[in-house]
RNA sequence: GGCCCGUUCGUCUAUCGGUUAGGACGCCAGGUUUUCAACCUGGAAAGAGGGGUUCGAUUCCCCUACGGGCUACCA
């Protein structure tokens, strides 16, 4: 078995958003799958008619899409597997595995409630497991499986260790209801087994569900997959991830404007580990990625980390990649249009803001200088730089810079040179050339800011400040 | 209630019986600077509690506490 290739799987159900906790899931059996050279599949739990819509669907798809989760072949539907499903149940049946059972649902609920009451097991028994077949009603009945008595079953848990359950802890789980329709339980697994599946990476709220699922395959006599079942993430409060907390959907965090690829690195991170390292690119984690290093407890989810690790990556994206990503970026919050002057001029100013921001958001706001003409807006702080003094001064500048060659050192020498005539400090004229560039008084340098926007409209701003 | 899992600085984590318990984020102080940011230096900050085992436990075992999961004809 460790010598097949690896095949695993990411199997959400369509009832809702791609969460963070899902979207960490996917990367996990991503990383594992494709740093292994193995196939990576994509299964979508829909059994549930009642509550899988199609829109919760397309927000996965859409989800992994834009995290680069690509997954081999067509997402497969769980429920048109469903004729399949109800022939393994027919078959445990016929095998004996299995059996009838002709309890109704409101006898089952009865007998849970009592025994709650007197504390005893909520462990439900069914009297038809051992009846003899011709006592059957002709009665709607669903196919339970004949969990064993004694003795203990075990999974060996890549993350979890060896977990061991006595078997009469174990219920008879229903595997096809009575409608014909299959359970979560037999389809899992039948599906896992017809897809290939290897390795179960999945949340450890189904360590439980694997006692129970080995059954199935113990029964069908397939090959026990390997599992890890990794731990949740909390929200900031420690608390389960809820809708109040952090629980979004992956898209609201693209549409904060988090990169890729820091992203990706902060939800690696985030229960796993390799050593001290913290920032590493897609490549390196698809090296290091391995179960051995995936923690068992909970982790709580850090927006101060993740704005850190995303800004890490933010400057060390390539100028043509960040663009794409501020396309998409803007594609996706259907913001901002930029005409072709303003994609080269951002371009050309990517290499002076691209450390100072975390996120996308910040990073057009700081390049915000670079996408405008003249006459520009300007906030109050940067009118109150500007007053007549400083005005008239940079009046006088202005005919400088006409002359002046444009590069940083003849610009840093002509700006210099001027400030010593009017026996200023440097830092002194920054503030109010800043204002009158920009429009703000938080800006890259302002050097950087004549070089990116050019000799042309560093005078039209400057002649329209001074007038 | 029963069964199962977890617990190292505020947070993410390293350690796989012997360390001044390391790193990162955040925080605080200082430095640099052309504003903001970035950057540099330094600092505070942790083994849930109690028993064992051992020459020696954060590490192995047990108990307790706390957190979480499962206990459906949901997934």
């Amino acid at each position: 078995m460790s010598d097949r290739p690896v095949v695993t799987r990411f199997a959400p159900s369509p009832t809702g958003f791609l969460h963070i906790g899902g979207a960490r899931t996917a990367l996990f059996n991503w990383l594992y799958a494709r740093g292994r050279g193995g196939k990576f599949l994509l299964r979508i739990e829909d059994t549930d008619r009642a509550r899988s819509t199609p829109e919760a669907t397309q927000a996965i798809l859409e989800g992994l899409a834009w995290l680069k989760l690509d997954h081999d072949g067509d997402a497969v539907s769980q429920f048109e597997q469903a004729d399949r499903h109800a022939e393994v149940a027919r078959e445990l049946l016929s095998k004996g595995s299995a059996y009838k059972c002709f309890s109704t649902q409101e006898e089952i609920a009865a007998f849970r409630e009592a025994a709650r009451a007197e504390g005893r097991s909520t462990l439900f028994h069914s009297p038809w497991r051992d009846a003899d077949p011709a006592e059957h009603p002709d009665a709607p009945y669903v196919i339970r499986i004949r969990a064993p008595l004694d003795g203990e079953t075990v999974v060996e848990d890549a993350v979890q260790g060896r977990v061991s359950w006595r078997n009469h802890e174990l219920d008879d789980m229903v595997l096809l209801r009575s409608d014909g329709t299959p359970t979560y339980m037999l389809a899992v697994v039948v599906d896992d087994h017809d897809m290939g599946v290897t390795h179960v990476i999945r949340g450890d709220d189904h360590l439980a569900n694997a006692a129970r699922q080995s059954l199935v395959y113990r029964a069908m006599g397939w090959d026990i997959p390997v599992f890890a079942h990794i731990p949740l993430i909390h929200g900031p409060d420690g608390k389960k991830l809820s809708k109040r907390h952090g629980a979004l959907g992956v898209e609201e965090y693209r549409d904060m404007g988090y990169v890729i690829d820091g992203m990706r690195n902060y939800l690696a991170r985030l229960g796993w580990s390799h050593g001290d390292h913290e920032v590493f690119t897609t490549k390196q984690a698809l090296e290091w990625f391995d179960l051995s290093g995936i923690g068992k407890a909970a982790a709580r989810f850090d927006f101060k980390k993740l704005e850190n690790v995303c800004g890490q990556h933010l400057a060390m994206t390539a100028d043509a990649e960040l663009l794409d990503e501020l396309r998409g970026f803007w594609q996706a919050t259907g913001q901002q249009k930029l005409d072709d002057w303003q994609w080269a001029r951002l371009d050309a100013a990517l290499y002076c803001v691209k450390d100072r921001a975390k996120t996308l958001p910040q990073l057009i706001d700081k390049s915000h200088f670079a996408i405008v003409n003249a006459p520009i807006d300007r906030d109050e702080k940067s009118q109150a730089a500007l007053d007549d003094v400083y005005k008239s001064i940079l009046a006088e500048l202005t005919p400088h810079l006409q002359n002046a060659s444009w590069s940083r050192d003849a610009l840093e020498e002509c700006i210099g040179s001027f400030a010593k005539t009017k026996e200023l400090k440097f830092g002194k004229l920054a503030q109010p050339l800043r204002a009158a560039l920009a429009g703000r008084t938080a800006t890259p340098s302002v050097f950087d800011m004549m070089l990116v926007i050019g000799r042309e409209e560093t005078i039209a701003r400057l002649t329209d400040a001074t007038k």
